[in-house]
DNA sequence: CCACCGATCTGCT
DNA sequence: GCAGATCGGTGGA
């Protein structure tokens, strides 16, 4: 996977379907990344680096290609792989998996089970023990992982969650997900696909 | 030092 | 669909 050499969109859609695998020193969690979100760096007036911003919290993003970035929000967690050059800070947020590996554990550090202990970007990083120790570091380097898993049937975009007031950028459809699949975050019943017609 | 503000989540309408 | 909870990062004083 190139995460330096294309757009940062491209790279969102082409992470639909890979496995991200986290390796803790007890347990192993992984599940099928099923909805991205792109953020396009200093033009990009929701993005955490728009107009060249650069505090020691975001440092990560200037990073190359590859790198773990992790923001905390609401005691929340967010995971973003960080895309293009050094100094180009533009940056994949994962926001929803399918369980795959650890279901079991991921059930335990939830307190939940079902669609809810990973389908948001907060719940995805509490579900598999994601934490801020990961931040800058990079994917495939320690113990963090993503590989290859499948292909999507059908790649819906949408505008991104959560981002209010922010001229074209609330609006521009920089989102993507795997049409119908239930671990999407806000996927209401009746456009869910319970065939499981979701992968090719 | 202190006030402001979310790339969220949950629960209720 | 919307308000409230909640708290660390950030920037101004």
């Amino acid at each position: 996977m190139d995460y330096i050499n294309q757009p940062t969109e491209d790279i969102a859609r082409k992470l639909l379907g890979k496995i991200l695998i986290h390796q803790t020193p007890t347990h192993s969690y992984s599940g099928y990344i099923v909805e991205t979100e792109a953020y396009i760096g200093v033009e990009d007036m929701a993005c955490h680096s728009y107009a060249g911003r650069r505090t020691p919290r975001l440092e990560s993003m200037y990073k190359i290609g590859g790198t773990i970035y992790i923001y905390t929000m609401h005691t929340h967690q967010m995971l973003n792989i960080v895309t293009k050059k050094v100094g180009d800070p533009q940056a994949v947020l994962i926001r929803a998996i399918e369980p795959l590996g650890g279901i079991e554990w991921m059930e335990r550090n939830r307190k939940t089970k079902g669609v809810t202990i990973c389908n948001g970007p907060g719940k995805l990083t509490k579900a598999m023990e994601i934490t801020k120790a990961l931040d800058g570091n990079v994917i495939n380097g320690t113990s963090l992982f993503i590989t290859d898993g499948k292909k999507p049937l059908q790649i819906e975009e949408s505008a991104r969650i959560g981002i209010p007031n922010k001229e074209e950028w609330t609006s521009k459809p920089l989102r993507y997900y795997v049409k119908g699949h239930p671990f999407v975050s806000g996927m209401k019943k009746g456009e869910m696909d319970l065939k499981g017609e979701l992968w090719k």
